[in-house]
RNA sequence: GGACCGUUAGCUCAGCUGGAUAGAGCGCUGCCCUCCGAAGGCAGAGGCCAGAGGUUCGAAUCCUCUACGGUCCGCCA
């Protein structure tokens, strides 16, 4: 949305609802029927929650059809035809219907009176917010993403995973859902003491000592800072003392600055958290106990042997007595084990105990955004939450799948040896955060994804990202164009200049931009951002093809030469466009540009 | 052996709690434009929605089986 202009009077009025045409006239069809089952035309107790109100994928059959009539023929014992006649004559009664058709096996077909899209125009330019929806009525919803170990700087792999559930956070954010976006640190395993002996090398290397690297260690350049910090704090105090001194002091010192290196690039991402939960935090405070014990006392821990798994047997197998959390009660295909033969807990155990912690805090709603590889863990994950929560919270486990790169035309390989390792950082030099945001929002969050670094940044129709913001430019091109006339392009003023929409392709943006309340409210309940990426690109498409038809037909051209009155009403269609990419792009946290340069 | 995800136009992919004649971009074919309202436009061809059953007024969408591809499969995180 753009700031209001400076030095003006106080900014407009806002609407405090959205319109969303489909929800409204969703509304006055069950209105209907709720008046014929008063009336006695349709038996009481039918259930209208399959009643649907939607754009009908032939344009010709009008701006939107409701299936009514075919849903409830069958539990109202009536021919679908008969219900639709009797529903069409009560919604034809409504000034915003034009006309209502049956069709088909008993589609009701409408068209809207031509008032809708002046309204309608009007509605997205006032509204604070056009879009926004109090679907989620205040729901309280964890999303949990990006939860790298904390041993290095953010690789390329973890970016969709990044970006997506910030998107999805943002998404439930807009559609009146209270969202806690969420980092869970893996602090707590080995990783981090290998994080440890390597920062403690490079340690040892800033007092110019010569060291080994075994196997396995970290020999990353971004842990020489590290070393060299460690100088600057302990000295040469550390020098020579066993690991067992310097080990608690250095592991925590290491996880530290790794965490500062990976909220620096998400932030260069434009991802934020609000939470950063720590593994660590959960051991020796009793609180993996606790979350143990909760299970222990639903039935669910037990002493057992487990089968081998069938097929791939491991070289090592050997049956052998665990504690196992009886996953299999909630879904899951085998009981997982909770601790090791050593005794110390598996990794299950602290996550058990962090999804316990997210139930505790009193959430309505989780959601783990986790990397395809760990497609295996999604099963005892749901199991664990849903016996720890007695199946009063749910949780949705979304996976992003990986990422292709491409360069010059062929796959990209990765390799840490050849210098070929792609960072976020790396992404971001190359591409810029909007260019990789929306890109990675291209594809459903379980599908391969490919990114070509040559053609994410062309210029032209085949890239969504430019697509999407030219249309934005464009539209920003006619309001400069506007104001150097002196016309006012305010959006009070513009609302206040709303006429009639006479053409065909007017119309027709008009109600792809009718569609966006609703878009939204799917894509959020359905828990899929890729959604609005598509949308906006459809909506600019929309935009394209009524901007290129002014080349041929210059009364269609937004601005008119000479004409204010004309100019404002015409422009105020392209805005409202603008205040629907703007408010699309806000939720995948792409910035609009006003420009092409 | 099992689990999960996928299979839609030549290619890359959308497809709404099951709706009407299954869409987009690329590529292909034809026509138009060379205009800074620039970084092309319009139109056309192209489909057994992997296959087979089932559910129902209606299935790309839900269920079962099969085929193919990817990921994962007791102490790693």
């Amino acid at each position: 949305m753009t700031a209001p202009p400076a030095g003006r009077s106080p900014a407009p009025v806002k609407e405090p609802h959205a319109m969303n045409l489909f929800a409204d006239i969703r509304a006055l069809v069950v209105k209907a029927l709720t008046d014929m089952t008063e009336s006695g035309v349709l038996p009481g107790g039918l259930d209208l929650g399959n009643v649907t109100v939607e754009p009908p994928r032939d344009p010709g059959h009008g701006d939107m059809a409701t299936n009514a009539a075919m849903v409830l023929a069958g539990p109202a014992g009536a021919r679908p035809r008969d219900i639709a006649t009797a529903l069409a004559a009560r919604l034809a009664e409504d000034p915003r219907i034009d006309q209502a058709e049956v069709a088909g096996p008993g589609f009701l077909n409408l068209r809207l009176a031509a008032s809708v899209w002046p309204d309608l125009v009007r509605a997205a330019l006032t509204a604070d917010g056009f879009g926004r929806s109090a679907m989620g009525q205040g729901a309280k919803v964890n999303v949990e993403y990006v939860s790298t170990n904390p041993t290095g700087p953010v690789h390329v792999g973890h970016v969709r995973g990044a970006v997506f559930g910030d998107a999805l956070a943002s998404l439930l954010a807009y559609t009146g859902h209270e969202v806690t976006r969420e980092y869970y640190i893996n602090d707590g395993g080995a990783q981090v003491d290998t994080l440890a002996r390597s920062a403690y090398l490079r340690y040892l290397e800033a007092h110019d000592l010569s060291v080994d690297w075994p196997e396995g260690s970290y020999p990353g350049d971004y842990l020489i800072e590290v070393g060299e910090a460690l100088k600057s704090e302990y000295g040469d105090s550390l020098v020579g003392k066993d690991e067992g001194e310097w080990l608690p002091i250095v592991r925590p010192f290491a996880t530290d600055r790794m965490m500062d290196l990976i909220r620096d690039d998400l932030a260069a991402l434009g991802v934020r958290h609000d939470v950063f939960f720590s593994e660590k935090s959960l051991y020796g405070t009793g609180r993996i106990e606790a979350a143990i014990a909760d299970l222990e006392g639903k039935g669910l821990i037990y002493k057992g042997t487990l089968e081998p798994p069938k097929g791939k047997i491991p070289e090592d197998w050997e049956p052998r007595e665990q504690t196992l959390f009886r996953s299999t009660e909630y879904g899951d295909d085998v009981d997982r084990p909770i601790r090791k033969s050593d005794g110390a807990w598996t990794y299950f155990a602290p996550d058990i105990a962090y999804h316990y912690d997210k139930i505790e805090r009193g959430f309505d709603q989780l959601i783990d955004v986790f990397g395809a590889d760990h497609g295996g863990y999604v099963k005892r994950m749901k199991a664990a939450v849903a016996a720890l929560s007695e199946n009063r919270v749910p949780v949705d486990i979304k996976l992003a799948q990986i990422v292709k790169l491409w360069k010059d035309g062929e796959p990209f390989k990765m390799s840490k040896r050849a210098g070929t390792f792609i960072t976020l950082r790396d992404l971001l030099d190359q591409v810029g955060p909007d260019v990789t945001r929306f890109h990675m929002l291209t594809r459903k969050n379980d599908a391969p994804l490919d990114f070509d670094f040559d053609k994410v940044l062309e210029q032209s129709k085949d890239n969504p990202v430019f697509y999407v913001q030219y249309a934005n430019a464009r539209i920003h091109s006619v309001l400069r164009r506007a104001r150097e006339a002196g016309i006012a392009v305010d959006e009070s003023a513009l609302a206040g200049a709303v006429g009639a929409l006479e053409h065909e392709a007017e119309i027709g943006l008009a109600r792809k931009i009718a569609e966006w309340p609703r878009l939204v409210e799917i894509a959020a309940r359905t828990h899929e951002p890729h959604r609005v990426a598509f949308y906006l690109y459809d909506l600019a498409s929309d935009l394209h093809a009524l901007w290129n038809r002014g080349n041929e037909e210059p009364a269609l051209r937004f601005f008119q030469e000479g004409d204010a009155a004309t100019s404002q009403a015409k422009i105020a269609l392209a805005r409202a466009a603008g205040v629907v990419i703007g408010e699309g792009l806000g939720i995948l946290g792409v910035v609009p540009v006003e420009e092409m340069r």
